[in-house]
DNA sequence: AAAAGTAGATAACAGTGTTAAGTGAAATGC
DNA sequence: GCATTTCACTTAACACTGTTATCTACTTTT
């Protein structure tokens, strides 16, 4: 039946519209001060109508968590083909800034906002199946690096947590604007690119040491 | 006229009852998820007496805010007696990193929530200076580890960002909960002390190279 | 054509931050 | 000693929030 497949593909279409009219209004307002009528105006809906397709306001911040994760994956997944694993990893991080820096909001989100982490808590969730691929292709660089002496050797998984703890708290210094008041003129617009490409000299030193 | 002072101290008492109350709640709710009448039911007032002692909630924060960094600046000044400067800042690691974990909530408060930062433009605001102290500490001691070749020349400003940004990104990750489902089950429970032995094991390296 | 199902809307509830108006007691002026 | 003013505080109200229950109007099925 065509009708069915029709009627389907409507219901797709509007939790897309949703989606579409939630991101935009999340990262321009933050989650909190995003209604969900704010929401439902947007896409010329009753707010009541938002639930037929979504169970609450956090399933609506967890399908657009997910969807962020997914892009972030892709532009990761891009660097597979870099053979070296310590250009890799340079490379890794230079687009994990990038992408904080691009998209600010996404990258709050996804690292930094607390609203309904705490629907999260199953581990064997899909929504944090992402993540941890993520994670898991950042340790597996690492300890290539190590294998070949790129990096001393160590446990992979605790070198990739200091290494994403210093591009994180780059990144979520500059998304939550908690750097620049405290940092000079000369520095404060570039600090971001100076920070990382200081970090990367190090990395690259511990290596030939 | 004693009972002038006496007016004034009682009116500094409700003001503190009121920000020991909010401390409370907000640590334990969150800031949006706590409310002037849950503040004011904690005290025995009514909702609308705090806004003779504040003007708004956004004010309620920025006085915590305000607190906790005076509570940071307290525990980093005690480290001035430490004469090597990498001892010291190894030692400023560890106390920052404790800080975060012993009081999550005032970490959040300070260097993670985005609530009323908005409110905090003026970069002359007295609320800035303490943590301009820090950073300008941190600066301080990054430089004179420079200057007896403990760490390689360069500027410290920027190397000062790049360590903050590591021991920012570790407090983060711990306090909103970003970093435990994709850790193994072995280092999960101690990874921040791991990281940031690690990260200072890295320092240590950077000088004698 | 009658019955069932359903997409969507309206109304309502308990809660939010905040302001305006009101209350009762203490301090002040004469 | 009494009237007036001051002041800490409360109640009432406004416009908003997320969410649920009920209702409407239309489509699909029988």
């Amino acid at each position: 039946m065509t009708t069915l497949v029709k009627k389907e593909r409507e219901k797709e279409d509007l939790k897309r519209r949703i989606l579409d009219a939630a991101r935009a209004l999340f990262l321009e307002h933050g989650f909190e001060r995003t209604s969900m009528r704010m929401i439902a105006d947007r896409i010329g809906y009753s707010a009541t109508t938002i639930y037929l397709h979504f169970k609450d306001k956090a399933a609506i911040f967890l399908a657009l968590h997910s969807e962020a994760f997914q892009q972030m994956g892709v532009r990761m997944n891009a660097l597979a083909d870099v053979g070296d694993p310590l250009e890799r990893l340079k490379a890794m991080g230079r687009v994990y800034i990038r992408f904080a820096v691009e998209n600010p909001g996404l990258y709050d989100l996804m690292f930094i906002m607390e609203a309904p982490m705490d629907a999260l808590q199953d581990c064997a969730s899909p929504i944090w199946q992402e993540g941890q691929g993520v994670f898991d292709g950042l340790k597996a660089t690492v300890a290539q690096c190590m294998a070949m002496g790129q990096l001393p050797k160590g446990d992979p998984e605790v070198m990739s947590f200091t290494i994403w703890s210093t591009v994180h708290g780059m990144a979520a210094l500059h998304v939550r604007d908690r750097c620049y008041k405290v940092m000079s003129d000369t520095n404060r617009e570039r600090i971001l690119e100076l920070g990382l490409e200081q970090f990367i000299a190090w990395l690259e030193g511990l290596g030939r040491k």
